[in-house]
DNA sequence: GGGCCGGATGTGACCGGTAACATAGACCCA
DNA sequence: TGGGTCTATGTTACCGGTCACATCCGGCCC
């Protein structure tokens, strides 16, 4: 009962199987007649085609491939999201691959298989790519269109999209010291994210230009991008530098850990110590205080990079190595205070 | 340059293209020489096996097709990373179709594309399923192992999952009561979904236990799930039920909402108006106060959905239909105060 | 020394579509 | 009335694997 095929239909319809094709991708000359039974037995079989053989004869898959880290971080999945709405707008269906923290090897893996699907484009965002000397990656940005997404691999042929994450932690840095504060502190992300780094550039700019030093007690890395990080960082931080009256966190999660370890030692926020985040999570403006952040527009971004391989699949071979960096700007709300000159708190 | 065949390996190596197929696929009886000459060509040619055409030929696809609301929503995205973290761990790909909220009738192309994808097994996460008296879904349902997630359609042959929504809105109403409340207004997400209805189900259970009157102007539905909306219903609730005390919302955004919506008016939570929420987003254990609210374990919905589908798949249709409902437990955290007697805010 | 066995390998069909080309009428016009 | 053109349809090969079966060859046994 399963699984009729062309050749069944065009049987019951009393008619070449070519025919069915015909009528199925909507050809012309076809008499209104034959298509009638035609259409009447595909009704009756169920006839439903197979995009397998489809794709083995005419060598089109209609798919994209897009290896990210674990989908369940909001950030990505935004990226996912959007790439998704813009492979679908163009016709093209979506396979992901989600890379759960700690395993092995399991990027290669993915890159295989997806090139085994033969895939007909593919998104890379794996922030932490292991891969940077690896060869199937290069074959594969050699064969199909690839799109590294905050990536800082460099790959002959391959387009990138990103953040400017150092543009990003400049201004958010640039913010804290145009409202007054002179001891500056940062709370980053896993400094083997190239986006972790940048941002932390982008701090170390902003604090040169004020012609303030950057010091390494005002700095605190985190092994990951959670709450828990942040508010532990922050004890780091209140220990290594008392005096700090702001802290650029690199994520919004890690800026809600700290407001909480702040809390705790009784401190107010933004009244004794101002806080950026990073990210603008959807909470981000109903927290109290309403927090300052820089906003990353990953949608945009997983868009983007679909749309740039659809574009490159159709023109053939353009421009090849393409560079686009998206503005993150930043969002201005309640969790930054004004130092005018005078004392604070002891 | 690019993509060779098996057969080219075969020419190449001085083989059958069968011998070939025997080494990829790790068969016995393949001499150690011959092995290695096939190997040698397969790197040579950077050959890159077609899974397309091993799907025609061995009519298995090894795919998963999840069918979701928008992905970009946290929540689902929880689920869609789990079940393709489970799907994965039985060598299953995962490819998704997210339906953006308003398109019209997309969860039909969707559907009809993964069937004509073959895949192997489908998961329908689409609470607002439009579905219910649609033939292609049963279709669907009846040709291959078929998994409705939060859904409240009638499927015979698919298996169901589902968090126990009536039981939590239960327990969160419950607990306010416990707690001495009497006053207990709820806001609601769209009530089309059968999640907010099951808990608003829960809720007047509660009440009732309780001996208390479900009154109708003590709940607000909501059009969404989000923040603006659920700071619209607490207004909203505000003037038809200004002595209300404690506040179920279906949502931790609509409770964040609603949270900030009373800071407004200038009253505190939990001192002047408890509240618990519903979801556990990560955010929800660093609020000020830290929110008392419902955990769903979105992730586990999704890894047992892939599960049933693999069981399904392999121990050829077992029980149809059945039936798992996931506890989900009430968190107590700070958002609730309780209320001794006495006289309150006027 | 012939028959049998089993390991190593080859041959050809098949999966279900698409594409290129072939064919058969019908119609048209010189 | 015959050739040319157009429309409607059929025939056959092909995409790149897997599968079932055939074949070849060396060793073993009686």
């Amino acid at each position: 009962m399963k699984g009729a095929t062309i050749r069944d239909v065009a049987r019951r319809a009393r008619v070449s199987h070519q025919t069915v094709s015909r009528v199925m991708n909507g050809h012309e000359s076809v008499s209104a007649e034959t298509r009638e039974r035609v259409l009447r037995a595909i009704r009756e079989l169920e006839y439903v085609p197979s995009a397998v053989a489809r794709s083995l004869s005419s060598n089109r898959t209609h798919t994209l491939g897009m290896v990210t880290t674990d989908v369940s971080d909001h950030f990505f999945s935004e990226a996912v999201a959007g790439a998704e709405a813009e492979a679908r707008k163009r016709g093209y269906f979506l396979i992901i691959g989600s890379i759960e923290e700690g395993s092995e090897d399991d990027e290669r893996t993915y890159l295989r298989l997806m090139l085994e699907r033969r895939v007909e484009g593919l998104i890379v965002a794996i922030p932490r790519l292991r891969l940077a000397d690896d060869d199937l990656l290069a074959d594969a940005a050699e064969r199909l269109p690839t799109v590294l997404v905050a990536s800082d691999i460099e790959l002959p042929g391959a387009d990138h999209v990103d953040i400017d994450n150092r543009r990003g932690g400049h201004e958010a840095t640039a913010y804290l010291v145009a409202q007054k504060h002179r001891i500056i502190a940062t709370i980053t992300g896993p400094l083997d994210w190239p986006s972790a780094r940048a941002r932390l550039d982008g701090y170390r700019d902003a604090l040169r230009e004020a012609g303030l030093t950057a010091d390494r007690a005002l700095v605190a890395p985190c092994v990951d991008w959670g709450l828990e990080s942040g508010r532990r960082a922050a004890e780091r931080l209140l220990a290594s530098a008392p005096k700090l009256t702001a802290i650029f966190a690199q994520s919004d999660l890690l800026a809600l850990g700290a407001i909480a370890a702040l809390r705790v030692r009784g401190l107010r926020v933004p009244e004794d110590v101002s806080i950026v985040g990073f990210d603008d999570i959807s909470v981000a403006s109903v927290f109290d205080p309403p927090l300052t952040t820089v906003r990353q527009p990953m949608r945009e971004v997983g868009e983007l990079a679909a749309r740039l391989i659809g574009d490159r699949a159709s023109s053939a071979r353009k421009a090849k190595g393409s560079r686009h960096i998206l503005r993150a700007p930043l969002v201005i709300r309640g969790s930054v205070a004004r130092l005018d000159g005078g004392a604070r708190r002891s």
